[in-house]
DNA sequence: CGGCATCCCACTGGATACTG
DNA sequence: CAGTATCCAGTGGGATGCCG
């Protein structure tokens, strides 16, 4: 199968308005999708997510949460119980994210072991720029 | 449907060694994808890539190219010619992530209209914070 | 509990000039 | 043509502390 791609170089074309462009940003925000994922499986609160995501910062979760939900991927609604408790899940938008996610991981997957053999041959074969001594 | 993701917060994880962190990262990069897609079509040599991205700086796309090679996704040959040229190609590997690369982009350009829609009407109903003066 | 504001550093990546 | 080397700015994002 050849998957065809319709992008820039095919004549018209704005650097700046791409929506490819615009999506892979975003899955580059090294937050973004994990967060999505984490919702895949239904409901969460702030702390639950930031539990779910061991190392992400208080200003990241919020800041990433803040721009999923702006693009109508989330939706939060705060309860205004005491303390308060805020809940985000995934929108019908924000879930058919999650299919072509997941063929990405899927194959990230599969692929992995193979990825790690051919890093360690090329390392090992070409550069020997390493262990100059000084 | 719903695609299982065992990814990390399932017990056993190490931040470091997670395949979905590692391809993320790389999908972050900016160009990676980029240049994927553009040899979607076929062999390009050094600046036949350079003119398709036409913001991608002489250095990143040596680094990219390099990267790319040393995962396996992309052949590099040298035809010692008069000047020079170079030849880079997809792997079967490489090759293969097109498809879902394929779904991620279609669905980026199907629900760009939505995100547009979302956000425009995030920005009107929330956040005053602009227009402040002084 | 669920944030927002501030500070600040590290790294990404652009511009430029030089080589085989 | 196909890179490499160096320099440098912008910014992504972590740490910390405060507030409703």
């Amino acid at each position: 199968m050849k998957a065809s791609f319709v992008l820039w170089s095919r004549g018209d074309f704005d650097v700046e308005r791409c929506p490819v462009r615009e999506i892979l940003s975003h899955l580059g925000d090294k937050w973004t999708t994990l967060i999505v994922i984490a919702l895949a499986e239904g409901p969460h609160r702030f702390n639950e997510l930031r539990r779910a995501l061991p190392d992400i910062s208080n200003r990241m979760l919020t800041q990433t949460l803040r721009d999923l939900q702006r693009d109508g991927l989330l939706s939060r609604q705060v309860f205004p119980t005491k303390p308060p408790s805020v809940e985000y899940w995934l929108t019908p938008l924000g879930r058919s994210r999650l299919d072509p996610l997941a063929a990405l991981v899927t194959w990230a997957q599969n692929t992995h072991a193979d990825v790690k053999t051919a890093r360690s041959k090329f390392d090992r074969s070409g550069s020997v720029i390493a262990n100059v001594d000084s």
